[in-house]
RNA sequence: GGCGGGGUAGCUCAGGUGGAAGAGCAGGGGACUCAUAAGCCCUUGGUCGUGGGUUCAAGUCCCACCCCCGCCA
């Protein structure tokens, strides 16, 4: 029995560089996740894309003197890029900017409308003549109505802290050019969220015994306490995707609106390049499929409170509309597993300050999996974590160098030396060597359950556990004593060690992909685990754009104790992780900042 | 102001449904040598933010308060 389960994984927005915060808050936890599910033999798929639209976008490509194409191509790219170096398997890594994604988003908001959640609503706005456009809030300066202050901006003043009515500021002016800005009407669309609040609570309530506290109560706590309102989904902006809407040119839908719609899209364009333009439908059609929502917490009204509602609102006439479908629904989200932040050194990670840890820059110096095994092992499941340099070199040096890596060199070589290159032939095997398989083996419960219920931390940790259990079995039975007098004996402990390692190697490959498909060379195998990333683009009417995709045909790992061929003969082994000097602990703290 | 998260050994943190305080690292001691001087064994160390309450029993449930951090207005 197969499950369907789509790993719907956090949009990165197309005007930044993604650092170790972001990987260990979404992108990470969802690719563990997926790679278990897919060495289970589920049926998974992992979709997400860059967020290309809005007007930070365009504001950089202005003041870059760029395009907004070219602005989210450049980040767009650096994603793709980070994200196959650091081994994050997407079915699909798509983009919110192609033909696919205007005509599904479209086709939701006008699904909204045929079903009477969405109203439309007059406003005044700042817009620049000179710019010809209307600026959000954020981007208008002037003095604060409330304390003098004479830069404020429109959405807040920094010196005193009110929240701010930006039409109410006094001498405003862009924040781009300095121009005066001139107040005029625009209308906008809304959804009616409150229309759709009862559904809502409905929604949460059903997901209240395994959703995380702090996702399931921040939601609903919200809610109980404030309710829902009305929520501008259309903006005064040429960079988005059109209001499918007669004589509404010249805007947009609002971004929080559409690149959630991407978690359909996705699911959609990667079903077409695979030939099968039907496929999505098992995922989200289906209402058994489980989709799994990763993302940091800052994301977590859109995805546990308005995403539903949107999903909710469009009812069956997505189906109508999209596909010429009667009743058809599509599925709401099964869990919205969200992250805490991971700080830097006891501060806020902050881009522009230069504090963070870029994950492109990282790879240039280190490994993927140290990376990987670091941000599971700190990762912000319950509470905000830290990332510290000192800590990151020990828990290498201490974990994976030695506790882990040694363990496989140590039985490894020793194998290797001793009995020519191959797997030793173990005969029966004696009491104590069943006892440490059979814990060894037990692992694909408890590692597997741990993962299963998106608890990545103690699921590493238990791993780890059990390789270091393997050490101590070593220790006792002693192989390099036992060869001195009974090879025979010899033979069974180290069969027995490089079945156990054989196991583990199956149980760390979510975190550790990258050294586990080595440590499976070294073993004999000739098949992969896992299957190939590749980077492919796509051409639409819209242009053309880069995607990420997962080829899985030659996966040949399984979530379950296999027999290692006796007598089979191994590769000549190396060690699968480095040691690094403590020095560089303050050598990268010195780049902060 | 409202909603939420957190405050457990020197450090980083675990502690689903209440039942004799845990791990890793750091510190101290020991045996071994296959291995990237790694691994293994033993060991020092905590009034679980504060004050009440429920209970035979609370880090774990309830109330109040004090700090730190987010989100929303």
């Amino acid at each position: 029995m197969s499950d369907n389960i789509l790993v719907a994984v956090a949009w990165p927005y197309a005007n930044s560089r993604i650092h170790v915060g972001n990987i260990t808050g979404s992108y990470l936890p969802a690719d563990i996740f997926t790679r278990y599910h897919r060495l289970l033999g589920d049926q998974v798929i992992m979709v997400s894309g860059s967020d290309a639209h809005g007007t930070p976008v365009t504001v950089r490509a202005d003041a870059e003197g760029s395009t907004p194409v070219q602005v989210y191509e450049k980040f767009h790219n650096g994603f793709i890029e980070l994200f196959q170096k650091l081994g994050l398997a997407y079915d699909l890594f798509t983009s919110t900017h192609t033909k696919n994604h205007f005509e599904v988003s479209q086709a939701i908001f006008l699904a909204l409308q045929k079903n009477g959640y969405l109203y439309t609503e007059k406003q005044k706005q700042w817009y620049a003549p000179a710019q010809r456009r209307f600026l959000p809030d954020r981007y208008v300066e002037g003095t604060c109505y409330f304390c003098g202050y004479t830069e404020a901006r429109g959405d807040q003043c920094d010196n005193c802290g009110n929240l701010l009515d930006a039409t109410q500021l006094i001498d405003p002016r862009s924040k781009t050019d300095g121009s005066t800005p001139e107040l005029r009407e625009t209308e906008h669309f809304y959804v009616d969220l409150g229309a759709l609040e009862p559904s809502i609570v409905d929604f949460l309530r059903q997901r209240e015994s395994y959703w995380r506290s702090n996702v399931l109560r921040q939601s609903l706590g919200q809610i109980m306490s404030k309710g829902l309102h009305g929520r501008a989904i259309t903006r005064d902006l040429d960079w988005g995707i059109p209001v499918p809407v007669e004589g509404w040119d010249g805007k947009c839908l609002y971004v929080w609106f559409e690149a959630v719609i991407g978690y359909v899209s996705a699911a959609i364009e990667w079903a077409k390049l695979g030939g099968q333009p039907e496929a999505w439908e098992k995922w989200w059609t289906n209402p058994d499929a489980k989709g799994y929502y990763f993302i940091g917490k800052d994301n977590i009204p859109f995805h546990a409170v308005i995403w539903p509602a949107q999903l909710i609102g469009v009812g069956e006439w997505f189906g109508k509309i999209y596909s010429n479908e009667d009743g058809v629904k599509l599925t709401l989200p099964y869990d919205v597993p969200a992250n805490e932040f991971m700080n830097l050194e006891g501060q806020k990670i902050s881009g522009s300050r230069n504090w963070a840890v870029w994950g492109l820059d990282f790879l240039s110096r280190y490994d993927p999996d140290p990376l990987r095994y670091y941000l599971t092992v700190n990762m912000p499941e319950s509470k905000d974590t830290d990332w510290d340099w000192d800590d990151f070199v020990r828990r290498n040096n201490d974990v994976l160098v030695a506790t882990w890596g040694n363990l496989v060199n140590r039985v490894l070589s020793f194998a290797y030396k001793h009995w020519d290159g191959c797997v030793p032939e173990p005969g029966e095997l004696r009491p104590d060597d069943k006892v440490i398989l059979e814990s060894v083996a037990a692992g694909f419960e408890s590692v597997g359950e741990h993962i299963d219920a998106v608890r990545l931390r103690p699921a590493l940790n238990e791993a780890v556990r059990l390789a270091s259990e393997v050490n101590k079995y070593l220790d006792t039975s002693a192989p390099w004593f036992e060869i001195k007098s009974d090879k025979e004996h010899a033979a069974k402990t180290i069969f027995t060690a490089l079945q156990a390692i054989d196991w583990l190697k199956v149980q760390l490959s979510p975190f550790l992909p990258f050294t586990s498909e080595r440590l499976n060379l070294y073993l004999g195998y000739k098949q992969p685990l896992f299957g190939e990333q590749y980077v492919e683009t796509v051409e639409d009417s819209l242009g053309k754009h880069t995607v990420l995709r997962y080829n899985s045909a030659d996966a040949s790992g399984k979530w379950e104790p296999g027999c290692l061929p006796a007598g089979g003969s191994m590769e000549k082994p190396a060690p699968l992780f480095r040691k690094l000097e403590p020095i560089v602990a303050q050598e990268e703290r010195a780049k902060l900042g």
